[in-house]
DNA sequence: GCGTCCAGGTCTACC
DNA sequence: GGTAGACCTGGACGC
């Protein structure tokens, strides 16, 4: 099956895939040969699918495939996944404006950046999280790879990252000697049962029936789930005034304004006090703007 | 080899 | 409300 989706005029899908580490954590993956990103994603009634995205101008070419026969009413479900994690309704006009009124954040725009690259489920995204606290990105990688290969249904080519039901379903012995979890393995049993048996409903994370504070304490009422977590799955959806401080980005605050000498938290906030709502983002953004600038495969002229 | 440190934190007990 | 200590893994580093 293959789908075309209309997207604004500053989106790219390139800094989508650079926006943060999702995009190498599977079931994504990057081609760059082919400026390419991919996915696996479970529907509804469990068909498992993989979606192949490339942008053409103001176009998402999506082809989806699945090891299983599409249902009828297949479509409408895999265009609100591909919208959700590719973030194509998410409006950052307003961001870029507040940007190009500084020269130093005027690439934002210029690179259509601000949107931030999310998983199909805001359990995926959740159980994600809990893998990057307290440890380095290559422990993240491993720990969601075996997740990912030992629990997730195969697509065909891949396989898609486990449900909640299936995560309940394994106790916590599997998550500390198979998964190497340690102690984050009560952590992912307790928050894969709660959703699984329909106690907590991470997926109102993407509505916009709770206020900020109300997707925040149900954040902080996930055992596992910190700060630093809380503020990173906010972002996620919506709230970009978070700060989501952590060693790695107070460290490369420090780099770039400080000669490496760390500075308090409050100190951050100050320099983007003035970006409003948006004050997170930039700070996000412009820690990261290496990782853009490096990437000698972000085109901003997308093809013809 | 082996021990130590630490990395994109969080929880709990205690004050 | 603030803080100290424990907690898993695995790579880097020094010896």
């Amino acid at each position: 099956m293959t789908l075309t989706l209309s997207v604004p005029p500053d989106y790219r899908l390139w800094s989508l895939v650079v926006s943060h580490g999702w995009s190498v954590l599977p079931p994504f993956r990057v081609d760059r040969s082919r400026r390419e990103l991919s996915f696996a994603a479970s529907l509804d009634d469990g068909t498992p699918i993989d979606v192949a995205v490339r942008q053409t101008a103001d176009r998402l070419r999506v082809r989806v495939s699945s090891p299983r026969p599409f249902a009828r009413t297949s479509g409408p479900a895999i265009r609100r996944i591909v919208t959700a994690v590719l973030r194509i309704d998410e409006d950052v006009s307003e961001l870029h404006r507040m940007a190009r009124r500084h020269p130093e954040y005027r690439w934002v725009p210029r690179y259509g950046a601000g949107r931030i690259l999310r998983a199909p489920t805001a359990f995926e995204d959740a159980v994600k999280m809990i893998c990057t606290t307290n440890c380095s990105w290559s422990l993240t990688e491993a720990m969601v790879g075996r997740l990912v290969e030992r629990l997730g249904v195969s697509t065909g080519d891949r396989r898609a990252f486990p449900t909640a039901k299936d995560m309940a379903s394994k106790p916590e012995s599997f998550y500390r000697n198979v998964i190497k979890a340690g102690y984050r393995s009560p952590f992912l049993v307790e928050l894969a049962r709660r959703c699984a048996s329909g106690d907590l409903d991470l997926e109102q994370l993407r509505s916009d029936s709770l206020t900020p504070e109300a997707k925040e304490a149900m954040l902080r009422g996930i055992k596992g789930i910190g700060p630093y977590a809380a503020d990173n799955l906010l972002r996620l959806h919506g709230a970009y005034h978070r700060f989501a401080h952590d060693s790695w980005i107070t460290k490369a605050y420090a780099e770039r304004y400080h000669r490496g000498r760390r500075v308090a938290n409050r100190t951050i906030e100050r320099r983007y006090r003035g970006f409003g709502r948006f004050r997170g983002l930039l700070y996000w953004l412009d820690m990261t703007r290496p990782w853009y600038e490096r990437d000698e495969d972000f085109g901003m002229e997308v093809e013809a």
